[in-house]
DNA sequence: ACTCACTTGCTTGTTGACAGCAAGTATCTC
DNA sequence: GAGATACTTGCTGTCAACAAGCAAGTGAGT
């Protein structure tokens, strides 16, 4: 027994759950970076295997297909993101959200660029038909833009907003709002002045809905 | 001489540039009618070439590649949109202009949808790296703001929009919002509210810039 | 006007790579 | 140690890309 470490993994064994959960770890992380470099198209699945340091086959196994893969992945950074937007966010209401979150989608995107990008590759990916996935992608914008209503009719009741604003129409118009900014940003971060649109949209938020500019 | 269409094509025969413009454009039809069914990554090149009428081989031939083919179809509808795009805006200036180009998306979506669709999914697809033709699409999207960025100057020089406006940062706000209800609207038309969404957009146009509200 | 060399449009044969599957081996669980 | 679960390897059909060829058009010399 030359090796302590082969050693101690011969006498540590993991339980199935976590052998599993490991190999979708890394096989996950392994997609991020390959997505980064390739993307979706050009990333193949024995390439995700074998970078996560397995066998060429186990990223089919394990996710069934290629676009399996991708839901799979777009479940998990969507959840990150969406937990990152509600630390963000905290207990503000009103434009006052509103503001924090185009913020939080800033601080996302400077922090977690990787993530971010690969997000939104996929999905943008997702639009496509047949795509199979598109459900999640939906699914995480309908999330927001419903979050966005009850940030909206939270703050009329409040009286910070007023109570003749369209909660709907704006919520919408703020969801294509933020997932175009997010599009162009990953399509030409160098051309695209992502914190002078965010300054004119917050600019808007607070003169067009406030009540304080009757 | 029993077919007379037969019979005057055999009596004038094409010329070498008329005959690849013709498969040229009957290639892009029928990549059209096959992402919308299909998407990008299940229509196959032998696909569109036997779906225009010729062999499995000629897609390939031509545009050298499938980026290739998808970068002329890019170019091809993106072009038919902005002169579409022109048409609408005519020789308005400022916050009428912006306006103007808003309904003319929703008329294109309305009336070209396939085409709209498929410029779409292109535009989308363009985001992944090494897509081969991002190129355009970032400079559809640059020409867009930067038409932006001219009407709201002419706006100011006019005084129907506010001087203090910072037209980069405003042109910036409103191309991610446009490409973002573009991207919507293709995700689930069902769910996602185009109209309402212009109003909201256009009601902060034109109480946010107007030099009318104070 | 005819022809022959040349160009351009298009087709068919082939190759290497990939997704997906099925049958196998290794590792854990009781 | 027997069954279950994690993982690997062998295989097949499909596709993009390329190359070699055939057919239709072009144009200069006679």
């Amino acid at each position: 027994m030359p090796n302590e470490l082969q050693a101690s993994a011969t006498t540590t064994p993991l339980t199935q759950a976590e052998r599993s959960a490991i190999s979708d770890r890394a096989m996950l992380d392994a997609a991020i970076e390959l997505v980064l470099e390739n993307g979706t198209e050009k990333t193949t699945l024995a390439m995700i295997g074998e970078k996560a340091g397995y066998s060429r086959g186990l990223a089919t196994y394990r996710f069934g297909s290629k676009s399996g893969l991708y839901d799979a992945l777009c479940k998990a950074i969507g959840r990150s993101w969406l937990e990152h937007l509600k630390r963000g966010v905290a207990g503000k209401v009103g434009i006052d959200a509103m503001c924090a979150a185009l913020d939080t989608v800033y601080q996302w995107v400077s922090e977690s660029p990787r993530e971010a990008r690969v997000l939104q590759i996929l999905h943008s990916g997702s639009a496509s038909p047949g795509s199979g996935y598109r459900e999640t992608s939906v699914g995480i914008y309908r999330r927001q833009q419903s979050d966005v209503v009850g940030w909206i009719q939270a703050g009329q009741r409040a009286g910070q907003i007023k109570s003749d604003v369209d909660a709907g129409a704006v919520a919408a118009e703020y969801v294509a709002y933020t997932s175009g900014i997010s599009y162009l940003w990953l399509l030409s971060a160098e051309t695209f002045d992502f914190e002078s649109a965010n300054r004119a949209m917050k600019h808007y938020l607070r003169t067009a809905l406030s009540t304080d500019n009757p």
